[in-house]
DNA sequence: CGGTGTGAAAACCTTCACAGCG
DNA sequence: CGCTGTGAAGGTTTTCACACCG
């Protein structure tokens, strides 16, 4: 996952739903991988597959983009890239910076996937003074006590913060107020940020709890339903408390086999 | 948000909703953090302030946990790390191996949230002989040809698949293979794997594409509500389809103020 | 016939609002 | 009194299933 807008209510004016919008930049890959194979035109069921979807969920998806199929044949391969693309604003350029040039933003800023499809790093932007000057991934690393006159000179509006935690809400801040409205966030933590201002956030740390969470429960079951072993329908249930009376609370000890979920 | 199990129609057994289990780690993070400053108990509403969340959705997600808190007061700070670190999994310790020591692999090797909160990374492996061998965070590269050795003699589970797009797939059979049941993936692919197999997907390049949606949203508004050109309810509607003909479809030609979205 | 496009149903998630407990 | 815990309402997303078109 590694998503997450922060605040702000969802407002999405009308139009494409945000699940959907999620998922273009999955169909547009697997279309771009189609097109260079020369494949000219591809079923709803075919794309759903190289995309990792189901194919009704395709359809639904671009449904919400207008009718660009064809009945009985399938998608234009070309069309379909053109139509994605623009729906996405990648038929613009888009200059960004990269604030926190340490090991991950060494690292991002020599991934290719960042450079295609439209996005362009305008800037690598470092606190530290060792740093500048310095080139990483062929571009020379800029001080940060520049950041608002880079910003404005390039018309950067998206920013990436791969500094440390500590760091990362002051940059934020920098980024914001020199104009900045969407923010790819790498730090562990959460940014606040005024209305308007889109955060999308990547974190390793709690994709792996998330995966440890499903691996326990598969562990668990394996090992024969074990944990299951609970009073029908104790604590969860409303109204009528068991009368259990207190116990159970006492920060940290607790025995292990009590109950929730 | 980079996130995405793979096929697996969210069998997901009874139990907690997916969306909280996605959010346990940001309470989790939150918590700690007040345990480091030793605050002793805390309300929905700071909490979830410090999570970046609304009290009613933090309170909700809690309560699928169990009733820990305490009215009038709040909840325990340390009992509830407890819990949630019950609850994702995390008391025990969770050897990982990861795959791909590049320039994103050797980032997140040297990541420190990797390493914190039970991951330990197991072992490094790469496919180039000139890696292996070389320390890495401290870690020694290793080969691929020994990964079921490693995989097998480490009781590893879970692994991240950090090689260029090409290998991905290739790597994934052979974590499945040896018997890894979770995966968190960063290279720009869909992976398939069996039923039972979780993945997890951190891509930068869509993570930029969903930012690079809005920003245009953003700038098509602020700019006037151009774009919004459009004839009332023409081609989205259902049946009657508007006798305008055919027209409106040739690859990539099509006039840019035509409507979708 | 084969495959899109889409209403309608179902599942899931969030928010509201308040009863009730400490 | 203050805050949790939770039914119920509201919203979004997914899935179903089939009309309709090329």
């Amino acid at each position: 996952m590694a998503t997450g807008r922060t605040h702000r209510p969802a407002t999405r004016s009308r139009g494409i739903p945000e699940a959907t919008v999620a998922r273009l930049p999955l169909y547009l890959r697997a279309l771009t991988a189609l097109s260079e194979r020369s494949v000219p035109t591809v079923s709803s069921e075919e794309l759903a597959a190289a995309a990792g979807v189901n194919s009704a969920k395709l359809r639904k998806d671009f449904s919400y983009l207008g009718s660009y199929g064809t009945r009985g044949v399938g998608y234009d391969v070309e069309y379909l890239v053109y139509q994605i693309s623009r729906e996405l604003g990648l038929t613009q350029d888009w200059p960004i910076v990269m604030v926190g040039i340490g090991n991950l933003g060494a690292a991002l800023a020599n991934y290719g996937g960042f450079a295609s499809r439209g996005f362009r790093v305008a800037a690598l932007i470092d606190a530290d003074p060792a740093m500048v000057g310095r080139p990483v991934a062929g571009i020379p690393v800029q001080h940060i006590d520049d950041l608002e006159k880079i910003i404005e000179e390039n018309g950067v509006s998206i920013g990436v913060i791969a500094t440390p935690a500590g760091a990362a809400q002051q940059v934020c801040d920098r980024l914001v107020a020199a104009g900045i409205s969407s923010i790819l966030n790498f730090a562990p933590t959460v940014l606040s940020v005024p209305e308007g201002v889109d955060v999308r956030k990547v974190d390793l740390s709690i994709e792996l709890q998330i995966l440890a969470f499903h691996e326990q429960r598969k562990a668990g079951e394996e090992a024969g339903v074990a944990e299951a072993v609970v009073p029908p329908a104790a604590v969860r249930g409303a109204g009528t408390a068991p009368a259990t009376g207190p116990g159970r609370k006492g920060p940290d000890g607790d025995l292990p086999a009590v109950m929730p979920a």
